[in-house]
DNA sequence: AAGCCGGGTGAAACGTGTTTCAATACGGCC
DNA sequence: GGCCGTATTGAAACACGTTTCACCCGGCTT
């Protein structure tokens, strides 16, 4: 993920950002992302397999950025419950500031196209490894990217849970099911819920 | 949720999902879907404001069948997580069945149109009573169809996690992420997880 | 220097979701 | 029976993702 892209294909994703900014899914018209980043449609094509592939290279640039804030200030807070809110409250920051964008990124991450699955995986894993960093309250870093933090299992069950259940409500949140404060409670209150379940085991009643 | 559609929406609707069980979402064009429901174009679009619009309507004919099948046969097992559990086994072996029905019909719910929130929202109601249900062990009917189980906000809350973690997961198994093995056996782990948590306090470290 | 080749270009074409419109059929009311 | 408002129809038009193609350009080989 943290290859440079070729320049060409990075202003094509610049372009598209900034369309999708502005206007959403809709608006990031391929004929359009072609001219503003000036070159003909054939070479977007060449380089992007669809609309959400080239949206799903968006969300790639997205998230590395994400990462490298999460770098410089890592969520901070007493528990674990306190610093995943803090994770996940920065997140909803960084969408609000562009809903447009988060929408459109999300739209494309969730069209469910098997061509995309491999780079969705990534960014999962990303996202993963980033709340396994807030829950130990520390950064594995190396060569300035987020390190393999070498989760335990129990570590990864807890991540793969949040990560669920955050983008289920990004999706909500996306068609406007719920704003972004309820966004913010829920993923609070079901956080806490996950927390709680770590360590001890299900028995019967 | 239950209310009979018009006999020509419902036409139309039958249509879309015989065409999304043979080839997925791309294959319900609406041109063939209106001249196979033997009805012109406008008169789709005047039932159904889109794509999306028709196949969420198909999503909620679809739930209303899994509903009826549920209260047939509920799950049964011995402890919360072996009914939870048995549960979504049961909706993934009806998704399985049609597997192109089940990912066209999930694209169009995650699509994130803001037109649809309303009817998403009441399909994420429908599951969360039914997950309600299997947990508890015990069915609330009423007139044929499931009643209000009138949760606990302690319920509810697991129920809602139970949802977002299986809907996120549904999302990743369109997409080919995973397979339905791979699907079942992490959102039993992930149960396993949420359901640990109910009632205990999460404290700090 | 000449020729080859892989990518880039511009433009047209195609398919399908969506909209529009004039003409028509239908159902209730006088 | 005639009339009216509304739904339906059929067909065309439009927008945009995607594909195709003939042509061009720049670098590399020989």
């Amino acid at each position: 993920m943290a290859e440079q892209m070729e320049p060409r294909a990075q202003r094509i994703v610049e372009t598209a950002v900034e369309l999708a900014e502005e206007g959403g899914f809709e608006a990031v018209r391929l004929r359009d992302v072609a001219s503003h980043a000036g070159v003909a449609l054939g070479t977007l094509y060449r380089r992007f397999d669809s609309k959400e592939d080239l949206l799903v290279a968006a969300l790639a640039m997205e998230t590395r950025n994400l990462e490298s804030r999460f770098i410089q200030r890592p969520p901070t807070g007493a528990t674990r419950l306190d610093r995943v809110s803090a994770y996940f409250t920065l997140v909803a920051r960084a969408m609000l500031r562009r809903p447009n964008l988060a929408r459109a990124l999300l739209k494309a991450g969730a069209s469910g196209d098997p061509g995309l699955s491999k780079k969705m995986a990534a960014y999962h894993e990303h996202i993963e490894r980033m709340i396994v960093m807030s829950l130990r309250g520390e950064l594995s870093v190396e060569a300035g990217q987020l390190a393999d933090p070498m989760a335990s299992p129990s570590e990864m069950r807890v991540a793969e849970a949040l990560n669920h259940i955050w983008f289920s409500l990004l999706v909500g949140w996306a068609s406007g099911l719920h704003s972004q404060p309820v966004l913010l409670e829920k993923m609070g209150s079901l956080a806490s819920l996950v927390l709680q379940g770590e360590g001890s085991e299900e028995r019967g009643e």
